[in-house]
DNA sequence: TGTTGGTTTTATGCTACGCTACATTCGAGT
DNA sequence: ACTCGAATGTAGCGTAGCATAAAACCAACA
């Protein structure tokens, strides 16, 4: 028998209120899980799982059975084989999504934080907010449907604002688009982008890609003006056609 | 040796941005010595705080032993004598009952949170906030010097709008005097004083006591309706004479 | 069928509290 | 001063929660 099963689990910590079974280590599991597997639900590895978090695999291994077993189950686990989310897990892990992205709404557009430092704190903070102050500051920001970055909020019934944007760097060239969202693991990145004048909504066709990998020439925003961004640049950003 | 000293500690949990070496144990322990030890900054001992948190006096003084030989230390500690809270002791204290005063005052004023909803949401979150957070909110709502329960936010520099409240179970009959604050603590409490119109600022002056420590009778508000206050109703509500 | 990655098991470590049981000290009242 | 009970301190231990290294173990593919 597994060594976490000595005893009935009896928790007390203050993070509990707004999570009754959980932890930050599990909310950052279920979160991983949940962006691993896509759109497609696919069986997701413990090797991704582990390099995705920056732990062993061993460990994955370990909160991986305890997850499968709690009553009632967050993921489903076939050994060898992988996790998928269960139904109560990828309800956890929407809901941690939601708060943070209503977190980093609410910084940016009430407390006037900058767009490259709401991440890091919404990264804290989306443990702890109760389903009341969820449901306020959703309220206050008027149910929005997208984070500062251009990332899909998901609604409270756990349906998610569909976009069916792509990487920068895999659209033709010429084609015009608009950029759908930035990531926001970055704040260097983003602090640049700023500068560039890139965010969500602003228009971008790419010009061409220069040779060997080179970096793209893309027109942006309403005066097309030219710039220059590197291959990574052109893979955080997510464009959808028009 | 104390075997909590058995090597050099590498935390790494999601609320060390807030604050670097913490937990939100700590933060208690400091919370309740900076409460216990009132104005005069007097010795506490172990068996308050024991009672306080709730927990074994032993308890209390493993804790102590390790704030106090912590670098820098939070508290000074004499043995069998008691503790109190040494200058960066005070200054998490402080921060902490800012945080929480400044959450309180957040949630009620700009998310609309009923006044015995705050405290609830307030303890958990005084912990995680970053110092950006505090900032931003006390600039928000105006740096205000009270929270919505008549409680003095400590400012930045650690100074306290002072106060020379007293419990208006120990105001003279007939006096008229300003309710300064109430309790945060019990939720129901504060429904029945919003429900009797009792919030700081308001007038209030005892006709009597009625005998054998009866309830207090009371003049209350601008139309000074007679309104009668359990004996802890007036222990819990301080005010001002005027 | 053998190699080889990814996976699982096992045994352990570590932090951070909390507790019991027992030893000690303080200090108030005689 | 002395005594005695309350308050403290010490030692040893328990638990929750993660994480790890090393070794055993699939399972898939060439």
């Amino acid at each position: 028998m597994p060594k976490f099963l000595t005893k009935d689990p009896p928790p007390n910590n203050s993070r509990a209120a707004a999570n009754p079974t959980g932890s930050e280590a599990i909310d950052d599991y279920l979160k991983a899980i949940f962006q691993l597997s896509g759109r497609a639900e696919r069986l997701v590895q413990s090797k991704e799982i582990a390099d995705h978090l920056d732990i062993t695999s061993a460990s994955v291994t370990n909160m991986l059975q305890k997850l499968a077993m709690l009553q009632p189950p967050l993921v489903t686990y076939e050994k060898h084989h992988g996790v998928k989310l269960s139904t109560s897990g990828r309800k956890r892990a929407l809901e941690i999504i939601r708060h943070h992205r209503l977190i980093e709404t609410f910084l940016h557009q009430v407390l006037e934080y900058p767009w490259d430092e709401v991440h890091q704190e919404a990264e804290r903070l989306e443990h702890f907010i109760s389903e009341r102050f969820e449901e306020r500051i959703a309220t206050k920001l008027g149910n929005p449907e997208f984070d500062p970055h251009g990332h899909a909020i998901p609604a409270l019934d756990g349906s998610i604002p569909g976009h069916d944007a792509k990487a920068l760097s895999q659209l033709a060239a010429g084609q015009p688009a608009h950029v759908a969202s930035v990531s926001d693991k970055d704040p260097e990145m983003l602090r640049y982008l700023a500068a560039l004048g890139v965010s969500p909504g602003v228009r971008i066709a790419i010009a061409e890609q220069l040779p060997f990998n080179g970096p793209y020439r893309v027109h942006l925003g309403p005066s097309d003006q030219t710039t220059l961004l590197s291959e990574s640049l052109a893979d955080a950003i997510l464009v959808f056609a028009t």
